[in-house]
DNA sequence: TTCCTATTTTTTGCATACAAAATTAATCTG
DNA sequence: CAGATTAATTTTGTATGCAAAAAATAGGAA
């Protein structure tokens, strides 16, 4: 006999699933508008069409997806305007996340973040992007949590989730990344002081110039494209 | 011939079963805990499991219900501290509600606002609570399409949706129902001035107060049932 | 050709069937 | 009788089958 802790009981196939495919919407392995035909996806999932069907029902609950009745599901494609309006909560729920950081994150937690930061600083030094990335999103959900607020970290988590898959790997402004960059320091600098306000005002700042990068781009990569909202009607 | 503008596509069976299951659990028809049934409710609902599981999933991910690997879905049950939680979001979501609503706010929409708040008014002279629950939920929904942000709206209202399960019709305390009404008169003011700075501090100063009645309730309603968050474990 | 219509094919949505797990009932043992 | 063990029942999780809707294709008229 052996340890019958816990007997590793395997994730249920729609959980897997949902996995999987957050994660390939997320990283743009399907992209925005691409439809997502069930028998395919079974197949590359390897899981039957029903639990498929559960984890797009979950992934469109997220807003990761978007049902459209007998044909299917599709992968989000934010216009503009619905890029601007979750950029306008993000700023909201990263303010409400540097605020109460300030006021509650222990100097373990500082120590890390001060420690990721100068790692970000490095991999900027570099124009390293995908580490620079990587460790700018660790930053911001260390802060997150640091605010000791799971309702809060679900709820961000999921707004961002939308924003992740239009996350562009190419070449930044050069001053808008310094701009961030220096907001960063600031950051670190309020939460040193622990104080919440200046915590408040450079998060929404920052979030600001995030958003103008980010529309930047969208409109750099596809000009004309602007509103596709409208459903398409049939004669 | 008839009119074939758009021939009533009725509803998918899986919207429909979570749109009802929905408004079993927000109107505490299902209790806080309770199993979910799936034979039992693909009876009363009227369809069969699979489109009914899928609504639960949707549940799941709005979190409405929680998901219990192969023991199905129980609706969930908020502990003291996760009520603090959601409080503490909700409060963020509607100051920034308010304050963008300062912002943005059209004269008939304030108007509409005005008229509601005047019907609450005589609603709380009659201690009428049914409806002062019903206008008051009306006019902060209000304040909220008022910020002109769909975003903010949904996130707003599923974090919300969680809430409403516990909220209690019992009478309230009179003097802190005193103080949210007079909270109101200085969101309308606010609104009046287009001062977002006040909005954002009358409703935070707001929403910590609904808080305390809230939670007030919660332990007047199950006085030494604080933690039930750990899961059982069976010898 | 281009546009429209009819037919085929594919795909979605739902119900059912079956296996695995959990729950409940029954039986046994001390 | 209590407690544990085993068997029966229920319930969940998944796969499959089938009907309806949508998409694709083919055919025909202008």
């Amino acid at each position: 006999m052996r340890a019958d802790i816990i007997a590793i009981p395997r994730t249920a196939l729609h959980e897997q699933a949902a996995h999987r495919l957050r994660h390939m919407l997320v990283e743009n392995r399907i992209l925005p508008g691409a439809k997502l035909n069930e028998r395919e996806l079974s197949d590359v999932l390897n899981v039957s069409r029903t639990p498929l069907r559960e984890a797009i029902k979950m992934l469109a609950a997220e807003g990761l997806v978007e049902l459209l009745p007998n044909r299917g599901a599709i992968a989000v494609q934010l216009t503009e305007v619905d890029v601007l309006h979750t950029f306008e909560v993000m700023a909201g729920l990263e303010a409400q996340s540097g605020e109460l950081a300030a006021q509650r994150i222990t100097d373990p937690e500082l120590a890390e973040i001060k420690a990721m930061h100068h790692e970000m600083l490095a991999a900027y030094i570099r124009r390293d992007l995908p580490s620079y990335y990587r460790l700018n999103a660790a930053i911001h959900l260390a802060i997150n949590l640091a605010a000791k607020n799971p309702v809060l970290t679900l709820t961000y988590q999921q707004v961002n989730a939308r924003l992740q898959a239009l996350r562009f790997r190419s070449n930044q402004d050069g001053d808008k990344w310094q701009a961030a960059v220096e907001e960063h320091e600031q950051m670190i600098k309020a939460l040193i002081a622990r104080d919440a306000a200046a915590m408040r005002a450079v998060l929404t700042r920052h979030l600001v110039n995030k958003r103008d990068v980010v529309v930047g781009q969208l409109r750099a990569a596809a000009p004309h494209a602007i509103a596709n909202t409208t459903p398409n009607v049939s004669t």
